[in-house]
DNA sequence: CTCAACTATAAGCCAGAGTGATCATTAGGG
DNA sequence: CCCTAATGATCACTCTGGCTTATAGTTGAG
């Protein structure tokens, strides 16, 4: 007799193991099935060939027949396997309808403040089983990378990216503002007026080089007295009187009375805000969900008398 | 989109999922499974069009193949089914070597104090997976009883039995004998002279019936003085004088002192000790082993001097 | 552009799964 | 004791569908 080796074992061959064991009788069990009597006959006969002993006690008969030793340790299993099976079809028809799973989506700190809230808060209402998952970081090639590999499903970028890898989801154009201490204008600001003026800016991140690099080009040389990652600390040097700040709109605080918001004059490009997901990648049903209320959220955030571009 | 439906799912497609999901190509899981790599992309393929979405991505060119989330849900529970699969084997290999399950056993009371507990001792040192478990029972036809309706793989039973049913295992022919208070002769009793002497008996059971019927055949009235089915309280009644007492061998403890055991002459026709099965149901492979042992341990406790017929 | 590494598809073969018709066995009833 | 009803096994047949080989299609890297 050949070691146990049940990879012939087939799943109908369990239904019937099951249906023969409740109805005592493979006549019944067949029409349970669906199947002819001759055919659940011939499913316990192949069953107990690759199982290599009887599963049933057939006493002859109107009398039922009864498991064996074996037959009873196989239905035990295949009783377990079936009802796995069966959970897999809820699984399957709960992930269909978009009411479970899991999604991952990077971001930074102003989409996290001003956008990714109103999301999740829309998102958990209208699909409540699914898990949303949020990755932060400033550093734009994180993000990327983490959507190339499959760590990410979704995420929030600045500014350009291949577009032979990626679907590119626009969402708004952030423009660039400058904050100035409370007493003062509201009226845009004259960009050269900031050469030599003292700022305060961002650590190392996509925006600092886009604003570095956008006041460049205008002959504006910035001279940055102080530098944080922490929008809220930004604000309050600007409050405190060390200087004006150059930020991306989203990430200002706007109930905060003490700062002014002022446009530029000529305006600096705005920062473009994308969603990318990696071509070809099966995403969960949500992330659609998930990316239309991206695009509508974006939207009503952004700087209303600016015109994107 | 029809419901989830996983009626055709087949082991080999979950199968397909796993390696696949682990090799990363198809190529490579088609290898490991042993078949071309045509087969697994229909295999893959079956299951989608059975699972209704697709459970890979495949970018194409060099790139690994990936789950998708539908997929990536799918594979758990086929890791589950699969394992619990690979646990049917084990617990087949070990069905097979006897090495685990149940056996239960019906019997009484005196094969109960002087057979099972040498066969339970051995089974345990043979095949210590198995569980043994004893119903005592000292009504013949409960132990029939139970042996028919499959509660009982295998009984002790004093008598004859339908055949027609059971496979009969002949154990041991069991003389009766006469226990006399201690200070009597060690030699055979004439059975005459225990006509109108006092007599202790069991209750109400198969041996009670064999012994008064068996008496009665050699003309002698049985008067009895006290009955009880504690085999130990009818040997201390002789041992306190009450009387003769007419038992089966086996039921006798022979360490007591202060009693005689006596054949008798001519003897009583002797109990017959067999061991039944249910004809046509299979047994755990242990029974055979402890059928065997049975009729070992039986014939070691038969008493010696007489034939069994 | 071409090669290398993939998967998908097509055509053909054949095992095997299901059907329907019998056959064999057994219990129960006159 | 035979007859009937119930039930599983078996046979012959059909036809689906799964596997193989061969080939085409796709993509990324050099």
């Amino acid at each position: 007799m050949a070691s146990a080796n049940l990879r012939d074992l087939e799943i109908r061959h369990l239904q019937a193991l099951q249906a023969v064991a409740e109805e005592g009788s493979f006549g019944r069990a067949a029409q349970r099935l669906g199947f002819s009597q001759s055919a659940v006959s011939q499913q316990i006969g192949a069953l107990e060939r690759v199982v290599g002993e009887s599963v049933f006690d057939r006493p002859g008969g109107p009398r039922p027949v009864e498991l064996t030793p074996v037959g009873c340790m196989l239905l035990d299993h295949a009783n377990a396997v079936l009802s796995r099976i069966r959970q897999a079809e809820d699984d399957l028809e709960r992930l269909r309808h978009g009411g479970s799973g899991r999604l991952v989506i990077g971001t930074f700190q102003s989409v996290s403040v001003r956008i990714l809230p109103t999301i999740v808060q829309r998102m958990r209402s209208e699909v409540p089983g699914v898990l949303i998952k949020a990755v932060e970081s400033d550093i734009n090639e994180d993000l990327v990378a983490g959507v190339d590999s499959g760590d990410l499903d979704l995420a929030f970028i600045v500014g350009a990216v291949p577009s032979d890898h990626f679907d590119i989801i626009h969402l708004c154009s952030d423009p660039f503002v400058v904050l100035s201490a409370a007493p003062a204008p509201r009226s845009a600001i004259a960009t050269e007026s900031l050469s030599g003026a003292a700022l305060i800016g961002e650590g190392v991140g996509s925006c600092s080089a886009l604003i570095e690099d956008g006041l460049r080009a205008m002959g504006v040389l910035p001279d940055y007295v102080f530098r944080t990652n922490d929008n809220s600390a930004i604000q309050a040097m600007v409050r405190a009187g060390m200087g004006h700040a150059v930020m991306p709109y989203l990430a200002v605080d706007e109930s905060d009375q003490s700062v002014v918001v002022r446009d530029m004059n000529p305006p600096l490009p705005p920062r473009r805000i994308d969603l990318i997901r990696r071509r070809g990648r099966t995403l969960h049903p949500a992330a659609q969900r998930f990316t239309a209320l991206a695009v509508e959220v974006a939207a009503k955030v952004t700087k209303p008398t600016m015109i994107a571009v």
